[in-house]
DNA sequence: ACGGATACTTAGCTTTGCTAATAAAAAGGA
DNA sequence: TCCTTTTTATTAGCAAAGCTAAGTATCCGT
């Protein structure tokens, strides 16, 4: 099948794995979506409440920019956040345009408990899997943490 | 910090490595959506494209059972695949009910192109990362392939 | 041949992403 | 100091993708 011209083998195998990643990535959240609900949040609510809990109070710039979403996405997500009472916003002492954002008690235990409660069908099958594959996959989430980070 | 109780250490470590894989795959994936657009296509669309070229002609329901998506959200892809003439629906010669979904030179196309194309900030990154890495991440998606079939 | 099951579609809702436009505060230069 | 530009966040409005509920058409078993 072709595959001539500029490409080199490596870039050709990164762009197969990229796709696999892709697809892995899209089926995994799908899954998750429909149980995320162990705490009724939704994955994205879920993804920013835990930024917030364990990245101190911040920004609402900032948490936008650690999500990889644009300001108004981040507003709206807050906005929810706040009305469940998980979230707080204060205004910076140091910047009258900012806001900070600060996990209220609530929030907290909320994200404690999940973890505690571990009763997706995702945590079930990775504790059914060999001590080999899990490892695997705790080193590809360490792998792709990095490569988040130093995009 | 606490953690005792009926959990063995190794659903706690199983549930540690489903929310950072949660998390990794959120970002992956909000990455991604930016960019997907060297084809022009959003990423649900793109995986059922790539479901349908490969995985043959085959039935709306078994498209959206491999997509872990409801018929109705299934249908409504279809029609946007189809306007764009990317796939072709037609009636199932054994069953009335049934829609047979099959990819046109168009589709194939696209998703060919795709591939040589390699533009996608992550098959760069990818084809940075040190080969040991690669190959975990290869490693990883094989491994979730295989769980998100036997679910 | 009838009644229940199955396959898909339609209708309508929610969430999450975006851009564009606005308001308010900060920073900087003349 | 004052005025302009930049930055921070919000509002408004759009599109995509997920869902459930309800409707239609076909299939299958009795």
């Amino acid at each position: 099948m072709g595959d001539r011209g500029a490409s080199s083998p490596d870039s050709a195998r990164a762009n197969r794995a990229a796709e696999r990643l892709h697809s892995a990535a899209i089926h995994l959240l799908r899954r998750l979506r429909r149980e995320d609900d162990a705490s009724g949040l939704t994955a994205p609510r879920l993804s920013a409440l835990s930024v917030v809990v364990f990245g101190g109070p911040l920004t609402l710039g900032a948490l936008a920019a650690a999500e990889q979403v644009r300001p108004p996405t981040m507003t709206r997500t807050i906005a929810a956040l706040e009305k469940a009472g998980l979230v707080a916003r204060e205004a910076s002492p140091t910047d009258g345009r900012a806001v900070l954002i600060r996990a209220t008690p609530a929030g907290r235990r909320l994200l404690e408990e999940g973890r505690a409660r571990r009763t997706s069908a995702l945590t079930r099958q990775l504790a059914d899997l060999p001590a080999h594959d899990l490892a695997t996959l705790e080193r590809a989430a360490d792998i792709l943490d990095r490569l988040a980070r130093d995009r």
